[in-house]
DNA sequence: GTGAAAGCGCTAACAC
DNA sequence: GTGTTAGCGCTTTCAC
């Protein structure tokens, strides 16, 4: 029994006859191990976790996908949770892996509140939402933000409303606040409130409808002439409702989204958006789990990974411009020619 | 150590004066029982995997998320397996799952060719897509191709063409052979073949993309009028097509989707498409995976759920009506008046 | 190089 | 009711 274990780890030396002996008996008898007591007994189990707060969102499916390459790749086992943006089953998921002994865990946090015990902080890598003493990997989505707002400034827009992502998760609030900070100085010039272009909700399809419905009918002294989306789905679900109430896109109102879902190239018109580097994401945590697991005491770190901007067909100038404070662009989209992090596609 | 795990398992009788005191020292000590060492003893996990072809893919992320809700309300913990349609991939999930214990498995099979070892099948049902020997929980494919055909039959079209899916998956080729079934006919007596109506490929909004171009653009005698998709991400591709050719859906051509994904009533034009019951399909599985626990012997059961016409805006009659073989519908939609399976939302 | 034996943390069967 | 003990299937020392 002893001798068949060093053959399943291909442990020590074995002499060659002995091995064979044992992987024909194996092969016959149909012989497998059992992979509980194994894990059991040596306190690592090959698996590693994840858990997303909605599965149902094309960003995290196609985090999952990548994270999950990137997990076989390097040998592990990836096995999923989806919490629900329920903190009660992102906690049970959390304990649920831990007590099963999973070597570490990717956890994209649905709310501020930190589900992860102390004693398990070690091998854990957060992903996407900071989480206070906690290792992150995420996108620069205060830059990314900057980055589409600043386009459509240069299009010409200076009325720009903001579809913002729940204000309960701050670390993602940082999208709101990359607009703010180049809008709130433009607004305030102009005499008007940046609040009141700003609303706030999940980043599913259904906000970013009633979202963009409620800034493009709102009583705001004047009508906004681009909406900045926090999220793809948002955008989607505003594409819809300025179809709902006949309005253009790009013509009457410009909309920008934010990750790249792979739908942002399919809706009409296609999708002007932030470019989230999904996949150096899901190689990066795991690449950070990786190390963690090895030295479990080292330094917390923050990794953030640069967006770039990917110009589509859902932005236009806006139709008539009353204020030329910005240099005229004579009608064709421009991005900062050349600028890094934009791309065309 | 035995009272204690009497008082975790809240087994047998337990003074209350002992169980308090074990309940303060676990609370004090911050016990937590090793799940492994449990389940090891047990030989069962309280956890459930299941396994999809392409976390992705929007009906699969539906899938999931409801077999999540129905698992976690049975007192299970759900593992979500991802396998990217390999074989290999999702051979791996299996074993995974089978050799830590998994009391049960939800399995959406990936290829016609079955993954599941004989000597598991015990704990498996398989979803969605048949497999020789194993429980089913499906939707009624085929009955829900031909409520869309008839319901384009009624409109006034007679040249549909149709993007299947993969033929590698005998089991969803009843999409295709109920459009088939109802066609063929029709076409062979306009002295048409229905070959050159038909493209095979993928379920996703890519070959949804390219087939559609290719159906529009065809050589076939005559180009078709309305576009029956196996899937909703292949519709969305189509729609997407028709606009980079300049057709105007549902003007110019009529397209109908299957599954009811959330996103098909956020595209433009809203989808007509099929409705696979999908909590249905994820609350109906649990519970045969639990009988299937429960009575490891019973007999194999397929159950086939039925599905619903949900119309939208995507499709209309034909523009110009060339043969006159089939009552006049003066260019109202209609499916059937009231018959069973469709609604209008 | 190989067999024997201890023990991982728990549950269940057994005494009392 | 409660303490004690055997043993789940494996890995890993320890003798030889």
């Amino acid at each position: 029994v002893g001798t068949v274990s060093r053959v399943i780890n291909l442990n020590t030396q074995v002499s060659d006859d002995l091995r064979a002996r044992v992987e024909a008996a194996i092969a016959e008898l149909g012989y497998r191990p059992n992979a509980l007591a194994r894990s059991f007994r040596q306190q690592r189990s090959n698996t590693l976790g994840l858990v997303v707060p909605d599965i149902t969102a094309p960003f995290f499916a196609e985090l999952a996908k990548y994270t999950e390459a990137a997990a076989l790749a390097r040998g592990y086992t990836l096995l999923l949770g989806n919490s629900m943006y329920s903190t009660e089953v992102e906690r049970l998921y959390v304990s649920t892996l831990a007590d099963r002994r999973a070597d570490g865990l990717i956890l994209v946090p649905s709310t501020a509140g930190s589900p992860v015990p102390q004693s398990e902080q070690a091998r854990v890598v957060v992903v996407d939402r900071e989480l206070p003493g906690m290792d992150l990997v995420a996108s620069d989505h205060r830059g990314g933000a900057k980055l589409a707002i600043e386009y459509l400034l240069g299009l010409g827009h200076t009325l720009i409303g903001c579809v913002a992502g729940p204000q309960e998760l701050p670390p993602l609030y940082q999208r709101y606040d990359g607009y703010a900070e180049l809008l709130r100085p433009i607004l305030a010039g102009m005499g008007l409130e940046l609040e009141a272009y700003v609303r706030e909700g999940p980043f599913d399809y259904d906000f970013g409808y009633t979202a963009a419905l409620s800034l493009l009918q709102s009583s705001a002294p004047r009508r906004p002439t681009a909406l900045f989306c926090s999220s793809d789905q948002q955008a989607i679900g505003a594409l819809r409702a300025c179809a709902d109430v006949g309005l253009d896109v790009p013509a009457d109102v410009s909309i920008t989204g934010f990750d790249d879902i792979p739908l942002a190239r399919l809706v009409s018109p296609r999708l002007t958006t932030v470019r989230q580097p999904i996949e150096s994401i899901a190689d990066a945590s795991l690449d950070r789990l990786r190390q963690r697991i090895e030295s479990p005491g080292g330094r917390r770190r923050r990794l953030l990974l640069d967006t770039e901007l990917v110009v589509r067909a859902s932005c236009a100038p806006p139709r008539r411009r009353r204020a030329a404070k910005l240099s005229s662009t004579n009608g064709k989209p421009q991005g900062g020619s050349g600028a890094a992090g934009v791309r065309t596609r």
